[in-house]
DNA sequence: CGGCGGGTCTCTGTATACAAACAACGGACG
DNA sequence: CGTCCGTTGTTTGTATACAGAGACCCGCCG
């Protein structure tokens, strides 16, 4: 039987393999969003509406939705009169964002070792106990191993089953990765996390709320002193 | 010395004391977020742009980013090719919110007790000692006891100065004051949720984080406690 | 030489017109 | 009588035109 011959517009990935929206708003909002956090877009970046919406190729009406859609993400802030400008990353954003995100994935992993299906997280656990041999295929491995954190995050989340912390851990995560590219590739300390996040992964299948959420806040202390430690040597991180 | 004379349009307030907005994006957002807060935009209720358009008295375009807004509050829910929705409020989903709600603020009582200035809860203790008094004034007392409790809460974001902290705080309680209309002015609860603020406020004042997270999640455990009870006997509410 | 004020010019905020997509309805055919 | 398809109406998505507010700059005055 043939496929019927349907464009769903909405589904269609371009040749990146990036989803390609139908509508005007959501790709501008994705192209801004991305560009932000790849930091095409420095912070510090002043954005005028009509600038912009030539260069992502839109009229203005969908790229100011785009654009509200940042500023409530707290991407973009609003300057008086004179359009919106990209918001800055400091080290001291930085240890706020940490003592959010421990509040978060503590409760996150609590939860998860409460309701959380264990034959899931031993899937996990297998994975990741092979982790370290990811680290040494190069730049490929380190991605794949991103993917598996990534895996596991989501699966906390689906374990945890609150769509309300998982919306605020989304909103953290999408601060997380524009500064997660200044300690990218640190092979030591991902041989550490992969560890730590073993650690995680046995509290939630023994059910253990307790050992998940102060092995969570183990791991942050550690991810977090490594931004810091990143951050020292990288002159491009600015301490406003 | 005498204050400049300034119109600040943007804070401007009308004789109802509510902030009247220059924009009519504002209007509309402030209008249609008290309307569902309050209740007069019950869950499951349609919106249309047009219709919502022509009711608030602004154009479609301010409205659609309003209803863009409430929709990354979580207040609407986008419906394919209908419109909103505004978003319901279960038993469930009340529960859900205390799993997030006791995350944030524990940390963020953790935080003040840190960092704060024991004088400004010094003041605060003074007046939550007498807070059982204002109970007695009838629905005049009891808002301002709710005030009291505003403040406190405030006071707290103030001392942890943790911006994503504070927003992400914010958003629990827009959707708490939802729910808080359901256990309103039950004045035993209230007498003894102020014993327990004063806990807290002394942990605080003493510096002890610990005290401070675990006096919040007693509190909190209680409030849901007592929601929860005040629900059971409401059957306006839902439990989907 | 510095501060103040008027003018201009750019940018945002709002309204409206147009296009496209989705849903619902009705009719025709199997 | 049921199902499929075409048609129509309603609703959102996008573009653009217009108006108002704010900033910048230049010239004037102290």
């Amino acid at each position: 039987m043939r496929a019927p011959i349907v464009a769903f517009v909405y589904t269609k990935t371009d040749p990146h393999g990036v989803p390609e929206a139908a509508n005007a708003s959501e790709r501008a909002y994705r192209q801004l969003r991305g560009e932000i956090l790849d930091g095409d877009l420095p912070p510090g970046t002043g954005l005028l509406e009509v600038e912009q919406a030539a260069r992502v190729g839109v009229s203005r009406t969908p790229l100011r939705a785009a654009i509200a859609r940042l500023s409530a993400d707290g991407l973009v802030a609003g300057r008086t009169g004179r359009g919106f400008v990209v918001t800055e990353v400091s080290i001291e954003r930085i240890r706020e964002l940490y003592e959010l995100r421990q509040a978060l994935e503590e409760q996150a992993a609590r939860l998860a070792a409460q309701r959380g299906d264990p034959e899931v997280f031993r899937g996990l656990r297998d994975r990741f106990l092979v982790a370290p041999e990811l680290l040494l295929q190069g730049e490929h491995g380190i991605r794949l191993y991103y993917d598996l954190i990534d895996e596991l995050e989501q699966a906390i989340d689906t374990a945890g089953a609150n769509p309300y912390l998982v919306r605020a851990l989304d909103a953290v995560r999408t601060h997380l990765s524009r500064i997660r590219r200044l300690a990218r590739g640190n092979k030591a300390r991902l041989r550490a996390a992969a560890a730590e996040h073993l650690l995680i992964i046995d509290a939630i299948i023994a059910g253990d709320a307790n050992l998940a959420a102060h092995a969570t806040h183990v791991h942050l202390h550690q991810s977090l002193t490594s931004v810091l430690a990143a951050t020292d040597e990288d002159p491009a991180t600015r301490a406003d």
